[in-house]
DNA sequence: GTGGGATTTGTGTACGTACACAAAAGTACT
DNA sequence: AGTACTTTTGTGTACGTACACAAATCCCAC
């Protein structure tokens, strides 16, 4: 590791005072065309990299991040992203950074609205989104966007937009990967099934739409003779749930792979346990509290995990970095790992460790 | 985030000067018990934490990590270790710190005995230990013991020691979550097979020991009736190696899963590949540059892998936390998870993102 | 060329901690 | 009580950056 250079240093090479770098460092303005020529060609010289530590000491200012995910029950998958926010705002408690939590109902079109409308009120300095409505997210960022404010999305992506920073999976992928287990898990040649949620106009519906397509395709080319049933049942109303699945299982009785393209797993899991129906795999998203549960018993196969909580670190991370250091870093577009949890990797499943 | 606590605020409320704080906070020494008891009264009523950034500016001390460990191979297991120590060394490049190599040949007690020498001889400020041989390792950490310089392990443990942090996987879950896996891969009733590294004295044995454990413990639980064949072949010889699969596999034609308990899985599914022997599932540990050619072949189904990047990179960052802040922090052994790796997820694997 | 406004540049201070050094208090012994 | 020494305590400075403010320079109309 070279001796870092130093603004001073900078400055002393392009023959110009500390101030001047900095204000060039910051494209805070008001220097001349000649002051920035000099200095930027001795900062690409020497590599400068500015003190991280320097520079958060003398940073005074409070930065204000507003947070807009569907509201994260315990133990689901959105507390997840929640939990990872949370540890990222508590390693950077040595920078005044307010965070606010902007939840919304997310089979409710109306609370996304309001809660999308408080907060370019509010001008935050910056926003990290969990998309869920599509048009409504669309608003919500060319809004951002005129104001000049940054803003992250994570678990999923809406086309067409420009976040600062992105985190979420190739949910075609995360289709195969659950196809290639449920394969895997669901000896001769019986049939599969996918079951999605009911309301798919709202609940993630890119992902699950995706997660689809990666399905049929493993399929497709894998195994072309196998039959595909798609069922959706309700995720909101327990009975209803439980009629559906039942009903469809009763009508197709050859299925022994189940795959459930949402974190509602637990809620299938829950009734065959409890019909005595023990001979079907079953694999689904995210590993919630109820999921865990499942599959530390047995009735879940597998587990697909896109690291929620990371994806929430990275965010605040990420905001964090093109806040204070107007970092651009390369990368703009994080895809995250996709993990397989199943019974014997549960115990170890951590997201980070110290 | 209430406004932090500063070192002057515990000074005032202690009713002694910041110097003294300053003394308490690093065990100075040279305080009076009277001092010391106000102070940390007054630390734990408030819950002080000191700001890092600050504290890392004042810090103008150069801290040298020796690292120790075997020859980091490129593409191997040991260069993956090594990756994540360098990714910490840059991220904490605002600190001086200096890392230098003690490799030795992981297959040469002698050149681990010699490097290992070397280390006490330079008494760095802390040591990194990727532990092969025990009973060498034990005389180099009572060495470093005495010497009250901190060290971590990674990749495994050795029984008995006392290091300052340790990051490794269950050996025994990881035995039990490849036996799962093969046996999911492995369609109908036909028998298993592990195959292990002939020069098991030496090679990271305690995890091969224990991964064979985890095994067997899955089969002589789920399916006792399988018949496990046991099997070493030499992984320094290729000619060697060929000829004990092949002998092996000549003699087992009812083997249809095979899991190698070390890295060096790529070396079986190549020799099964030139021989056209395609119906047999192959799962091993450790994603190195030739197991990931292998599964994206097709020709490993699958790999165990126990984030090598993160052991090293948490390494790292943890003595540094160790030496800079000597802060103890509670936990010291770290079991990372356990990752599954197959052909449809390993595109988007990475151990860490930005 | 001079005045005056706009632009550009330089300087000084604050941030919170670590540590060296100086000062003060305590202790033991004559 | 005074001396010599040890232990304890307090103070001042450096770290590298961000930013406010003062100073210098430039530009143009008269």
């Amino acid at each position: 590791m070279a001796k870092q250079v130093k603004i001073k240093d900078i400055a002393r090479m392009a023959g110009v005072s500390a101030g001047t770098v900095d204000r060039i460092l910051h494209n805070r303005g008001n220097v001349s065309r000649t002051s920035r020529e000099a200095v930027e060609r001795v900062l690409s010289e020497t590599g400068y990299r500015y003190n991280i530590h320097t520079s958060a000491v003398s940073l005074r200012k409070e930065y204000r991040i507003v947070i807009a995910i569907p509201t994260a029950i315990k133990g689901e998958y959105w507390d997840s992203i929640r939990t990872g926010i949370e540890h990222a705002i508590d390693e950077y408690s040595d920078i005044s950074i307010v965070r606010e939590y902007a939840y919304y109902n997310q089979f409710d079109i109306y609370s996304c609205r309001a809660s999308f409308k408080s907060i370019t009120e509010s001008s935050p300095n910056a926003v990290i989104i969990g998309p869920t409505f599509a048009s409504e997210t669309r608003e919500l960022c060319s809004e951002l966007d005129r104001m000049k404010i940054p803003y992250a999305f994570v678990d999923s992506v809406i086309d067409g937009l420009n976040p600062t920073l992105s985190f979420s999976c190739d949910q075609r992928t995360c289709g195969l990967t659950v196809a290639r287990l449920l394969h895997l898990m669901t000896p001769g040649g019986q049939d599969f099934a996918i079951l999605s949620s009911r309301r798919t106009g709202n609940e993630r519906s890119n992902n699950s739409l995706a997660r689809k397509a990666g399905f049929m395709e493993y399929f497709g080319r894998n195994c072309p003779e196998k039959n595909i049933r798609e069922v959706k049942f309700s995720v909101l109303d327990p009975q209803e749930s439980e009629r559906d699945v039942l009903k469809f299982i009763e009508e197709n009785p050859d299925v022994r792979g189940i795959a459930v393209l949402n974190s509602r797993g637990f809620i299938v899991a829950d009734i065959l346990e409890k019909r005595g129906i023990g001979n079907v795999s079953l694999v689904c998203f995210d590993l919630t509290d109820n999921n865990r549960r499942c599959i530390s018993k047995g009735t879940i196969s597998a587990v697909i995990c896109q690291r929620p909580e990371l994806q929430g670190f990275y965010a605040v991370s990420g905001l964090i970095r093109n806040l204070l250091y107007n970092q651009e870093d390369g990368q703009k577009e994080h895809l995250m790992p996709i993990d397989i949890i199943i019974a014997e990797n549960l115990p170890y499943y951590k997201e980070y460790l110290p």
